[in-house]
DNA sequence: CATAAAAAAGACCAGTCGGTCTTTTTTTAA
DNA sequence: TTAAAAAAAGACCGACTGGTCTTTTTTATG
């Protein structure tokens, strides 16, 4: 079993992750990838064939880091609402804070300069967002359940606010680089989430 | 007085206008700029020096259109708390939702895709949003000074709040084009505000 | 209508784009 | 240690990038 290629290959798209974090997809040239890895184009193109094919695999990586930073230790926490709470606080203050991918929102970022671009691409982001809304909105029908949520609430709008509000942190604060911007955002959702509960 | 030369100028900016909310700026080339004029390079270089001075007039002219669209009628609301509703409302479903510029929101657009490649053209754009914000804050303290807000409450926090809502759901649209997500995000914000009112 | 000035044309530039392909080197396993 | 396979090298491709510059055409004005 060959282990160099393995390698190179997590070499590769974790560069890729970076500059297309920092750069864009567009701005990211191949050439810039070659830079940061080391490797010339042959060695590349011998992985992934084509600059899309990395963006791929790239996502996928991004996933797999965000859901670790996110939902760490959130099955231990019982009542949903603090789960949501919670969950909200680790997209803003861990995943963004730390600046994990650096240059803001890896998913933000691609989807605004992806959309009208590449529909597959697009399509393939718009789908975690819209499992991103419908997990917070499981939670609030949980949370319901339990009698914790005032009465006349659509959850599907809830829901989707709340990542709504989440992203807008992130393009505000890939600009800014201020970190009080997300600070701000989660004392906000932290009162919009308590004045969903009964009262 | 030459006439002819200032309407190619703002045809050439109206033709930028449209391919870089669509396209991006990078993405966005010379020569689609060509096409879609029906110049040449000499036509257009005689109007501009760069590629860049042409995004600079394209972001004041946008600038005033969405002024026009979205702060229309707003002297005449007299109670602040309502002029921030409505201006809000009239982001997402006139100023968005009519697709005024095809590719959902200029501004957010290029936030993203600029923030880390120029930090001239980024923090040009930052100065809008941070002023977009500063008219809500002072908007609530006017609001406070009439005894309408609940007592508490961070005027800046709100603000940027309200800001952020408004990005995140432009980010959201023009990956999805689902209008339903700015009716959403209308109905939740109208809430948030109507919560910060004095009960 | 003539003329000066404004506007547009388009050839040209060096550099870069994503991608291919053959050759060489390195790694792996027998 | 050697042979097969995997990985990497790098020359090469046509198309396109933003931008310059000289020439031609169009426009406005006396």
């Amino acid at each position: 079993m060959p282990a160099k290629g393995d390698r190179t290959r997590r070499k590769i798209i974790h560069a890729a992750l970076h500059l297309f974090s920092v750069k864009g997809y567009f701005h990211t040239s191949i050439s810039d990838l070659l830079q940061a890895t080391a490797l010339t184009k042959g060695g590349l193109y011998g992985h992934f064939q084509s600059k899309e094919d990395i963006w791929y695999a790239v996502y996928d990586e991004a996933v797999q880091i965000w859901r670790k930073m996110v939902f760490q230790g959130m099955r231990q926490v019982e009542d949903p609402l603090l789960r949501i709470e919670r969950t909200c606080d680790h997209v803003l203050r861990r995943y963004l804070a730390q600046d994990t991918f650096d240059g803001g929102c890896f998913f933000v970022n691609m989807l605004v300069e992806l959309s009208g671009q590449s529909a597959s691409m697009s399509r393939h982001m718009l789908r975690g967002f819209v499992g991103f809304a419908r997990l917070f909105q499981s939670w609030l029908v949980e949370a319901d359940q339990r009698g914790q949520l005032q009465p006349g609430l659509d959850f599907k709008e809830v829901a989707n606010f709340l990542v709504i509000a989440l992203n807008g942190a992130a393009t505000l604060y890939v600009a800014s680089r201020d970190k009080m911007v997300l600070q701000r955002t989660a004392g906000q959702i932290r009162l919009y989430i308590h004045q969903l509960r009964t009262s």
